[in-house]
DNA sequence: TCATACCTGACTAAAATGGTCAAGTTTAGT
DNA sequence: ACTAAACTTGACCATTTTAGTCAGGTATGA
């Protein structure tokens, strides 16, 4: 189970993205600024937002990042799923005669992390970036 | 946030123990054949639960370990404590001038993780050692 | 007294984390 | 055409965590 600072700079980023991106594109070096992340991480963070269509980029001077679609339609689960946080619990060794093979032999506590998981999932399905940024507008800017 | 293979293995091993320990103490080493964990690690395990008051400990010949309560009065959340798996999300760096002090400048997905952690620990608090023993049954032995 | 089983602490290889650094390419504005 | 701003790519790395192993105990029932 992965759920690191990798996936909260994430967040971070894409809701100060989506706050000011209404006119122009906002770049890197602004949300640097605003949320204290270095440029070069956030590079690397956006460059798989990218990939995962959650970003668009906008390249050359007053150039920068826009979200590709509507900040309810941007659900935790995708953020998270774009920049590599699995939220896999634990797996059980393929080969490991004892414990579980997934198949016949389930380990003993296989149930449990199955649902513990679908319990995390479902949070992250409901949450969508415009939650966040409603939340963050309730709670005075 | 942390939730690895030690949890997972003190999970394991204590619904085994909670399965076995009707009559006499549970050695590790039954254990650790019927579940393939190692037996050096199971007692670093061990030590912690036994340290938390989750198990208690027969020395000598014949000995090994007992639950120390009733698998109902046992949940989840005091046994991931136990190991020192913590459900902590992910630290506000106290220092930090940007993002969150904790106090009055919440960073901006401050009460995201707050959310997420009563979500994960609400699931945690309410499965019991009871519960997982008798899934298991369930779900043939 | 000896075999079994707990107890303790040091040690470590490998992976993950949280970045930095360097060397680009692209394009708006002048 | 030039330049500065901004994206792009990929290599690199120090530190920490993980998932153990190893060695040398101590306690006790038979």
């Amino acid at each position: 189970m992965k759920l690191t600072s990798k996936g909260r700079y994430a967040v971070m980023a894409l809701v100060d993205l989506a706050r000011f991106d209404n006119i122009n594109p906002v770049s890197l070096r602004d949300i640097s600024l605003r949320q204290g992340i270095s440029i070069d991480y956030l590079e690397q963070i956006f460059s798989k937002l990218k990939k995962n269509n959650i970003v668009k980029s906008v390249r050359g001077n007053q150039g920068g990042y826009v979200l590709s679609k509507n900040p309810n339609d941007i659900k935790l689960t995708n953020i998270f799923h774009a920049v590599d946080e699995k939220v896999k619990t634990v797996q059980c060794k393929k080969d490991s005669k004892k414990g579980c093979n997934g198949k016949a032999t389930k380990c003993i506590t296989h149930n449990l992390w199955d649902e513990l998981e679908n319990h995390i999932n479902s949070f992250f399905e409901k949450k969508s970036l415009e939650d966040l940024v409603q939340n963050k507008k309730e709670s005075r800017l």
